[in-house]
DNA sequence: ATTCCATAAATTTTCGAAAATACATGTTGC
DNA sequence: GCAACATGTATTTTCGAAAATTTATGGAAT
């Protein structure tokens, strides 16, 4: 892998979980030193970054880390709910035994590190299993170009829940695992109706959430970071 | 603007427009040649469509112009009429007189250049004005990320297109002109079923006569692009 | 003839410095 | 005081060469 597959792979990860606050400027020295890299393969990273909306670019001003705001973040979950709705529907009609076996795997490991009561470094897993289980419901789907897209969006609304993960702010009344077992029952039974309508749900409920804890209890959640 | 901006405009155009062939390397040496600069820019631009799978790339093999393939045009045909049509509902639903007026302007643009008889580098032109007239549609869908998809999903789109284009292949028995209008006036009326059966329509016929075309006359327009 | 290995050539990747530009600081004139 | 300007510093951008790796070439062994 190069230095500069790695620095994406870093800058990525260290964004979307929050390392930096959103709108600070990346400069390429402190990048340097906190990577261990030259400015050649750092700058090549955040040209890939630029393309994926991670990190926005200014001509000679050099990159920040993409703002944050509520009507993003409205928007990138309408769009994921239509993105991810037709993809359900494809996956569970054109979905094989290894679809299936996928999907129950990944909830299987879910769950799994759900019950564990998370620890600091469980709740990167924990995201990570999420992921992967979502992911597992439209692998099916046969459409490189919906699943790009469902990657773009869920890094997209990704940093909008991680420090809500962190702040360990579970939401009342509500069972996670539920709706995610609920989803899964309803993809592998191949009831393409009830499971986009469960999808749809479950991702009405997220952003309900994320806009009340936002609005409410962390207004500078979209300014502040976590520290890197 | 910067080195590795023009270098990124320059690349992109050159390979939607089809100068280099699908899946031929794309060498440092041959591309500082063309374009006049070090490799720093170029690889930056490089980096930058391979987040937009443009151009594919490959850990110390460099990078190659991404391959076309009919199972992709299908794909991302499917895909552009899902966002499109969703995206012209909403513009339909909160579009403002400047947006009708960036219809109708952009439709007039179209059929003027439409009615030149298309010199050489008209085709060009003509190209860009129907991605304006496209993009004029969904412009008041107040989604960011619908435009950004569009986008994508047009240049990758515009690459199965153009070869034909320069071959002057006028698609038998289908009036384009008309079909844009009828998808202009839909859309003014604010009919947004009538419009997006429209622009679906629009899509499927055109991803027909481009399939037929390659499969019965060009069978080998997915390797070979024009020289550069 | 064919496989294997060594060597050479071509190519990508990375660094370090130079060039170009933006940003900050302080100074002058009013 | 304060705007305009000059100067110096910080930062980005670009180049050219070095390092690392792949690909091609040619010869030896079987």
């Amino acid at each position: 892998m190069t230095l500069a597959e790695k620095a994406y792979d870093a800058l990525r990860h260290d964004i979307i979980r929050g390392a930096f606050a959103p709108g600070r400027p990346l400069r390429l020295a402190d990048l340097s030193e906190r990577y261990g890299m030259g400015f050649s393969p750092l700058r090549e990273a955040l040209n890939r970054l630029q393309a994926e909306r991670l990190v926005t670019a200014e001509s000679l001003r050099g990159f920040r880390v993409a703002p944050l705001s509520l009507d993003e973040l409205h928007d990138a979950t309408s769009v994921r709910i239509m993105i991810e709705t037709q993809a359900l529907r494809a996956a569970i009609q054109s979905g094989d035994d290894a679809w299936a076996a996928g999907i129950v795997s990944s909830l299987y490991a879910l769950n799994l590190q759900a019950s564990r009561s998370g620890g600091e470094a469980d709740i990167w897993t924990l995201e990570a299993r999420h992921y992967a289980f979502h992911r597992a419901l439209l692998a099916a789907c046969n459409s490189p170009w919906m699943l790009e897209f469902f990657d773009r969006l869920y890094a997209a609304t990704e940093r909008y829940r991680i420090p809500i993960l962190l702040a360990a702010t579970h939401p009342a009344g509500r069972d996670v695992q539920a709706e995610h077992s609920a989803l899964a029952e309803a993809a592998l039974a191949r009831d393409a109706d009830r499971a986009a309508a469960l999808l749809e749900e479950h991702y009405r409920k997220t952003v309900e959430h994320l806009s009340a804890v936002i609005r409410e209890s962390e207004p500078d959640l979209l300014l502040a970071g976590a520290a890197g």
